[in-house]
DNA sequence: CAGCAAATTGAAAGCGCTTTGGTCCGTCAA
DNA sequence: TTGACGGACCAAAGCGCTTTCAATTTGCTG
């Protein structure tokens, strides 16, 4: 079924019909009516190629998602969650999702496929890095964007959403600081990426302002698995003078690094304490009532609608000045957290 | 730049043009040469909603995730790898992947309307229930489709790509009880969804073939969280005789498991064994030289390849019988294993 | 009752591509 | 020399929609 049979069946043209349907104002009431009944029963819907065709919009957003390739990146866990997020308000608008999957050495190709292809009215870029090369291509080429997350070192204004990672990894430092702990282990994503170099700051800033020097050694940053959190513990533990708790950038790394202190017989939330970042990914939630890990909080899932609707408003008026969200994370205290345990306790374990 | 510029600019009509991008013969192949030169000069790629209108046909794949709504299903994990492996292949023959977020309630609808808008050539289905609704819907409405699992119940033929989920969970089984293991808790997904319910079905042959009577308080099912496998390892510990081994569904869950037994002061792989299936999610290793758990493992990665492959043929050749393919699952042995204990020792532990 | 604006509706021209049905030339066999 | 034939190329008709420009009708005003 498609717009001329559906006119010729009603008797009107494609034009009043075209209008009727998209709600035009110069159409009679009654007419529009007869319309979206006959519409509706005969289950008509507009091809979308061709209406992209007609109005040059193609009702679609793009996300671009490197995979694992040459560097043995690991895929992005929050993925999922945040195109479910973006998806829904996607759907909620009428526009659909495009999703490539490229290798990262690709992915320049691909913005400028996507662009001149017309596959789509703009794209989100995810997890961006220190001076992302891609915001420069994307306003090169005149591709509407919004970055989930920020861009260090970049001079031009540009649309992200961001959660303040800087802040949420203060407050969770400070938050140990006050429970007394003094050597506190940093395990971190890749510093390259904007987020993980965020986080150490506020991590440093916390330090610094309490005049305690951070220890390089203290500090290790890596793809966010469960074994990096487990390794990296489990190394920390040898130092003369070990780590009393941790602060994890993810909840799987954390997984690993409670791994290695239930190995070393020590526990969790007593002997050691450990604050790690909680995307409240759906399939990872850290606990029901009680938190399992006392976390920074902040869901990836509501970041991914939020960035959809800002690319949304782009899209649809291209005039509008550069837009930037900064979400405050939540500090939720859990299990997994308490006061520097007595030195001789720790020796007399180890 | 579009074709008809790009012919202007050559000197040579439209038609002889299109003709040698997309390698017909009958052009001459100097002509061709200077085309293609051209073509990749001025950055040329022919818009794909005007080739989609004039061939008829999409270019495209949808794929229809529902998401956690009313009944709080829980996102699934699995998805990101899935499409990640299934992208791939898209991107290699050309094809775009069309993501359509959903609640569960409008998952009919949305089928419809991606092949009345003639938005994708064909879909992959996720997820199947038992005696999925999906099927007999998308057979009816003549949308091409491959399904990730199988449908217990379907009786025509289909196209799906599956583990062997039965034969995997039975040798799981039969390795538990060649470690003297009689005692095995089943902590297994929602068994609504085919592949639990085969999973389960390989345990209880299992068992039954060594003459040993289920017991319906060792199995448990639902989404499968940490929380899930910690509260139901608990629970299963209660027990007057409680198990020696668990069997697990998924790696998240299996690290509730571990948190549980670790948490009764037990240890795994000496006190407790576990044993879980591993999807080979890239950002949930298990481990990297030794498994951490022993685990039956298959790439959900690579399915998503065989699926999208399997998918793209049936849409290049639609007289295509429907076709199937069964993947077996590795059982890799890692540190979460062992023999049963004595029960002495159990005993003072507890 | 003439005249004009507002309310409705249509015809037709694209949007950028593919493809059908020619056309125009050499070539080659008869 | 002629006619058939293959090679190389092109004009134009769609694909299913939107939108401009016009046409027709209706309702009022003076």
């Amino acid at each position: 079924m498609n717009l001329k049979e559906l006119s010729k069946n009603l008797g009107l043209s494609q034009t009043t019909v075209s209008r009727a349907l998209n709600g035009y104002p110069e159409v009679n009431e009654a007419t529009r009516e007869r319309v979206l009944r006959a519409a509706e029963r005969h289950n008509y819907r507009p091809n979308t190629r061709a209406k992209g065709l007609a109005t040059g919009r193609a009702l679609a957003i793009g996300h671009v998602i490197p995979i694992a390739g040459k560097h043995e990146m690991v895929n992005n866990p929050i993925f999922g969650d945040f195109v479910a997020g973006a998806g829904e308000t996607y759907t909620l608008h009428g526009y659909d999702m495009v999703l490539s999957i490229v290798a990262a050495e690709n992915e320049e190709h691909i913005y400028r496929t996507l662009k001149s292809r017309g596959t789509v009215d703009g794209v989100v870029v995810h997890a961006p890095m220190m001076q992302d090369a891609r915001l420069p291509l994307l306003t090169d080429i005149g591709l509407p964007f919004v970055v989930h997350g920020r861009v260090s070192g970049s001079s031009a204004a540009y649309n992200w959403v961001d959660v303040n990672n800087r802040s949420a990894f203060e407050r969770a430092t400070n938050f140990l600081l006050d429970l007394g702990h003094r050597r506190i282990g940093l395990i971190n994503g890749l510093e390259y990426m904007d987020f993980a170099f965020r986080r150490r700051t506020g991590y440093q800033n916390a330090l610094e302002q309490r005049g305690i020097a951070a220890d390089p050694a203290l500090m290790v940053s890596d793809d966010m698995t469960e074994v990096f959190g487990y390794r990296s513990t489990l190394d920390m533990m040898q130092n003369p003078d070990p780590p009393t708790a941790f602060l994890v950038s993810s909840m799987i790394c954390a997984i690993g690094v409670r791994r290695a202190v239930e190995e070393r017989g020590l526990r969790v939330g007593r002997d050691v304490s450990i604050v790690t970042h909680d995307d409240e990914l759906s399939y990872l939630q850290n606990g029901k009532d009680v938190p399992i890990f006392t976390a920074t909080r902040s869901s990836v899932r509501d970041a991914g609608r939020r960035v959809a609707e800002m690319l949304l408003r782009h899209i649809a008026d291209p005039g509008l000045a550069p837009q930037t969200e900064l979400l405050e994370a939540q500090l939720m205290v859990g299990q997994s957290t308490g006061p520097v345990p007595l030195r001789t306790h720790l020796k007399e374990q180890s």
